[in-house]
DNA sequence: CATGAATGAGCTTTCATTCAT
DNA sequence: GATGAATGAAAGCTCATTCAT
């Protein structure tokens, strides 16, 4: 946790500290990340950051706080204005394909969640990953209950499963699309102006027909035709 | 790629190189191994490395290529055992146990495993993940082909978005049961003996009901009385 | 020296950086000692230290200062208990035995001891010994001189080189048994009970044949039998 | 220990590296004492002494080590000179004199003599004494029992207390005389030329007074009078 | 009189790579 | 083909002291 020096700090100093911080992390994650260039970068001395905050770790626990929760506040407004009464499959491929805009719009974002995702080190990964899914699943879990009270899902439907597989296809989907072979199969990372919005369909696709109410609902076709406009599924 | 110089090199001393440097990716990763450790640790001199390997990458690229050779010749050794002609999710299921246990068994491959999943450097990790998705993909793309042939699979299945999640799940069931906060829903990193065979029968149960022949062979229970006996899919 | 401040200062807080002072120094020493901890621990302000004292070795001679003041005061004590007009060679010997009692007693003092012995600095040194050294002297010098005077000492014995070895034997007695290799000879450093208490005796018996008054005085035998109780130097 | 890699290594490169770390080592002690000064003066990289030495305690080590035999060496060259078959206490004034004397003129010796006497980091004291001691030891203890053997020393004279002392006396005749406030009753410290060679007398009459032979054999004045000349005791 | 933020030089150790032998 | 000495940048972190508030 950052200290109460930290606290007590100016707004501009400590918006340079946090965007060099974020940049350096962002480039190469926290083990790499120096934090020589991150004070030299933010024009504060180097024994300045640690009255700031304990360690090299609590810094980087800060930044990728910071940014999870930016992150967060972006989805949950876009839940709002996407409006989560809607049918349930239909509102997650609109929701997903937001998802997938913001990281494509925001690439320091994209960094963020890449460095947390891909740290070596043991403990910096699990502490933040930890942050990260806890945000996921404050988000994702009303939706899924509300979605099954409303017998948007299968009565049986696993409901811990469906949050576990989104938990792998959340990041997957922010990244992919900028990382070499993180996607062989589907393609997500041969850059094409469709192709996340077709791939979001078709995991939608999958996860309606295994969690979605009736197996009669899931699509007979893939939805290609109408990306981005009308849905199928409800 | 290896020199000619590696090519045509001992067997003994090969060996050394090989089990050295596997150890030391293993234990730290990419990033954090040395090659003064490896070298030592090998007999050999630190300048003979560089003899036989471009770089620090291409050893390490080599050594994953290996281990993902053997971690495949394994699993398909297991496959032949399992007889893939059996209903695809009940194969499925008992090919799962299988890679649990292996990786369960094995630590220092599960450790290499992680290494890669979890390395900083973007570039090494692209490389070898490539390696490793070929591998998986090699061995997946068959069994789901013949799947769906034999009619184990809906005919509007799609196999790729298939292959896409089993690539998630396979390092996912691999590592998570050994790394904390990997796997926050279903609680595969809470060590209890049955714990991932609970877990892989919920994910093929999502699977079989997503890609599985008919709505109706989806399991209306949840298989968990039955754990490594005889399955419902079918 | 400290401050006027410092000499304004209510006791409460006066007390607060002695003691954390004490302890930060007799863990650490001089050199490795840190104003930081000692600020924290003294519930202070880093500032309000150089407010007190002038420097960091302005804050440690006090603390030095103090801490000797204390041991004289309680030798002093103890050299009232025992009885300055005995035979000089029985009432050095119970007082060294209370002397290696103190400090086998009081950790911290003779961390405080050792840490003002060992210390690297020189200036830091010269000027903490200097005080100890003060002490030593203003507390022995009347006892070696009453001694003569009563005839317990040889009519020409070089007083000041009893002093001079005095001083050298007081904190090589205190500090010895706890620093291993300082005495690879008579073994103080090798734990056992009666250890000190012998190797007291063998110093004072040297002493006696050096100082007291007739060469027959010398013991014939090392006072082994009698640890703790009567003497025969008299 | 060094490495091979010191070993091995030219002359003229061994030679800068000691002589660099001697002059650190012996201007700011262990602790305080900076490899990169080292490095620096001794024209290597700073990478290197890590090739030559485990780390900076081993390069301390032996340092120091190659020190104790420089003065060990040289001490024993003079003891057969003085020849150590005469009277034990006139051969031990004529000693002392000539330690005094090296460490006058040695004052780099002197230094690392000092700077191993008062280190602060335990460890690093305590191995370094222990090499010293021994050195002390080795050459002390032949001496003395050979003296025993002679009929000088008393017949029940407690050899180990003597050469306790000796191990006080000796550091304390070498170092007193430059550092202040170490000496403040025979004032070795207050620089006269004659003064060393008069405490070497008046400590050696103490010791023959205690060990020597008779009590009727000890000095019935000071032998102020022929320093550097004929002894009084024999 | 108290505060505590800011400083920046300083520390030891690790590392992949080069290249003369 | 093998060797291993040499390199020097880079790392995270601590520290006593200053000084504006």
């Amino acid at each position: 946790m950052p200290t109460v020096t930290w606290s007590r700090l100016g707004g501009e100093r400590r918006a340079a500290v946090v965007a060099a911080a974020e940049a350096e992390f962002a480039e190469h994650g926290f083990s790499r990340g120096s934090l020589n260039v991150i004070a030299r970068r933010a024009g504060v001395a180097k024994g300045s950051l640690f009255q700031y905050f304990a360690d090299k770790r609590d810094l980087y626990a800060h930044i990728t706080d910071v940014g999870s929760q930016r992150v967060r506040s972006y989805m949950e407004d876009q839940i709002r204005v996407l409006d989560p009464g809607r049918p349930f499959f239909e509102f997650l491929t609109d929701l997903l394909d937001v998802w997938v805009a913001y990281f494509a719009e925001h690439p320091r974002e994209r960094a963020l969640h890449a460095a947390s995702s891909f740290e070596v080190d043991t403990d910096a990964r699990v502490s933040v990953r930890a942050v990260v899914h806890r945000h996921y699943l404050e988000v994702l879990r009303p939706l899924v209950h509300d979605a099954r009270e409303r017998g948007d899902l299968r009565a049986d439907a696993d409901v811990d499963a469906l949050l576990s597989l989104l938990l792998m296809l959340l990041p997957h989907l922010a990244l992919a699309p900028y990382v070499r072979g993180m996607d062989p199969v589907l393609g997500l990372d041969e850059m094409s102006a469709e192709q996340p919005a077709l791939v979001v369909r078709r995991y939608v696709a999958v996860l309606a027909a295994a969690f979605g109410r009736s197996a009669l609902s899931a699509p007979q076709t893939l939805p290609t035709g109408n990306l981005g406009g009308e849905h199928a599924y409800d």
